[in-house]
DNA sequence: TGCTTACTCTATTAAATCGATAGGGTAGTA
DNA sequence: TACTACCCTATCGATTTAATAGAGTAAGCA
């Protein structure tokens, strides 16, 4: 299930993605025209300017805003930083990967098997959508 | 994130496909194989029974069995009885459809339509795997 | 018949996570 | 200097998850 700051993130993204300029955009605004509680939307924007997808201006006229171009923000990057891991189990993770405390032997494990096939379609699927193809 | 009830669901349906004949399996043997603990197997493979997916002999020499060959079980069926949605989102599952309460549009919503993707890929997976192709 | 075995069911619980809220602190801009 | 808006910490209730306990019930066998 996709949590709510995911969700509430994308969302926020989409919206400054397709703001004419690049001029600031208050938190208040996202909140307001998402429907997003304006605090917890404070917490995910904060996160994402620290991972570099945002910046932010404070002050009067402050607010936040894209650093790259839509078309250049995969979502692979977008969902590892919101979401984490793309797989659905650590064993099958890139970049989260974890073993399995039970499983024996993963190349003999039916469920590692699967679940490998799931990520590898899902990423793709993220590879081949930038923040730019969401814009409505 | 697969839960571990989908993920000790799916070893105990493979072991039982990869038995020999049809005939009953302890709970306890499938348990001790595939390191579950076996109160909690018991709850999972009693809602796979109860889905028709497994049948069940009590008394001695009882157990668990397969009711229908594994390669005629897909692992849609099987994933949607053990994890539920396969989408990510409410409002893009098939089986499990439902509004969200936010979004005023789903057709111009950027995380529908991105999910909606994510969906066709996965289902894709499952659709092409059944628990014959899950043993080893 | 009576005993054993093994499935069946209900209830409980500890831990973790999630979504949300509150409140104050801090820094930039007019 | 004062206002605005970002920044950070802490908390909290609700929900879900994983696991455990214990009693009940049906089938097989001597």
């Amino acid at each position: 299930m996709l949590s709510k700051k995911t969700k509430y993130g994308l969302k926020a993204l989409t919206f400054l993605a397709s703001q004419k300029g690049r001029t600031p955009v208050q938190i208040s605004e996202i909140a307001k025209h998402e429907n997003i509680s304006q605090k917890f939307l404070e917490s995910i924007l904060l996160t994402l300017r620290k991972t570099g997808l945002l910046g932010s201006k404070k002050g009067k006229g402050g607010g936040y805003y894209l650093i790259k171009e839509p078309k250049d923000i995969p979502m692979t990057t977008v969902m590892r930083v919101l979401e984490g891991p793309i797989a659905m189990v650590p064993c099958v993770s890139l970049n989260f990967y974890e073993k399995c405390e039970d499983c024996p032997d993963e190349a003999s494990c039916s469920v590692h098997k699967l679940m490998l096939q799931v990520r590898d379609s899902t990423l793709e699927v993220f590879k081949n959508n930038t923040l730019a193809d969401l814009v409505p």
